[in-house]
DNA sequence: ATTCAAATTGACTGATTAGTCGGTCTAATT
DNA sequence: AATTAGACCGACTAATCAGTCAATTTGAAT
């Protein structure tokens, strides 16, 4: 049995994908969530702290889930490939988790500063970083090649929704992952 | 002295900028405007339908800029430069409109049908698709290509509206450009 | 001058919604 | 057994908002 908390964020998921976080009454979440209306403020005090704990918390899932997949001895291309390819997978088999993160990071809820703040963000960059280093990458802001990256895989993720043919196809994917390195290195 | 219809979709466009659509009544477009709320729903019957309307006319003008600027005699390369900076030049000098259209694009008001039905995307398209004949551009979903692009437009203008600095830096841009380029070529 | 449809007004409403509150239940602590 | 604090309930409210409508103005056509 859940505590109620996830719950709530579980229902709020499922919801906030449907229709949006602003068409999605509070009231409603709780119902779906099948707990009641008041213990939804007792956890969160405003509709919008359980948005963005919902953000943090799927960031941070993806975030363990990614660290999860890279190895000591892979080379760079190798490291940003598994990254590249744990948020791919990851986001398509989470639909409505990426639902949501898109929405919130394409609304007034959101800034770029949040974003900066994130263990995954960091990891990112610092990886990055490396590739600046080591001469691989181009020679641009780290921050801007790591949003290239992101804004790549969200479209990734997005095509492979609509044509399911390809999500299994991993020479496909290949494909696209040369894309996105093309598109970065030196 | 412009028409209402026109005055309300330039004050929705600041307002729906700065908070986002959901929570700007349509009362207070109205009032921004200097108009009567009842004219409002005169021209757009429900709000969602100024919503759709101003999508519509933003992707107008932002298709009427661009064609502008391309010339006869340029390569495929060049065709696609010119509108790779047409759209980065416009959507920096119209932040409003580029703030609105994010929004629409990735709120459960869009779907990818809407966009595939515009003059716009569709002369992208063709260009994309010469660019496969001519075996240019990678073998890949020409319609992915397209996206690609926008994503990565959208990426370059909103590192170059935090960084104002770069904005008039010509070589900078051409370095930007290059990495859309690189996405996408053989 | 008269007509008439379209433009325009702004007060009004019915529905919705985020958040509150008084009170109950549970279980651990003393 | 008494105390207490946090979990939990659900009816309630104050505010907000999209959309309506009856009435007035405008301006072009007859």
């Amino acid at each position: 049995m859940l505590d109620k908390r996830t719950k709530l964020m579980n229902a709020a998921k499922v919801l906030f994908s449907e229709n949006g976080f602003y068409a999605t009454p509070t009231a409603k979440i709780a119902k779906e969530a099948g707990v009641s209306n008041g213990i939804l403020f007792h956890y969160f005090p405003t509709k919008a702290d359980l948005i963005h704990a919902m953000y943090y918390d799927i960031k941070d899932r993806i975030f363990i889930y990614s660290v999860s997949q890279i190895y000591k001895e892979a080379t760079l291309k190798e490291s940003i490939y598994t990254l590249w390819l744990a948020a791919v997978e990851w986001n398509l088999e989470n639909a409505e988790d990426f639902e949501f993160t898109l929405q919130f990071e394409n609304s007034p809820y959101f800034s770029t500063e949040i974003e900066k703040k994130h263990k995954y963000v960091q990891m990112s960059i610092e990886l990055a970083e490396q590739g600046r280093i080591q001469n691989v990458f181009k020679d641009i802001n780290t921050l801007l090649l790591f949003q290239i990256m992101s804004r790549l895989v969200e479209t990734n993720v997005k095509f492979l929704k609509h044509n399911p043919t390809f999500q299994n196809d991993v020479e496909f994917k290949n494909k696209l992952f040369e894309i996105a390195w093309d598109a970065i290195k030196k």
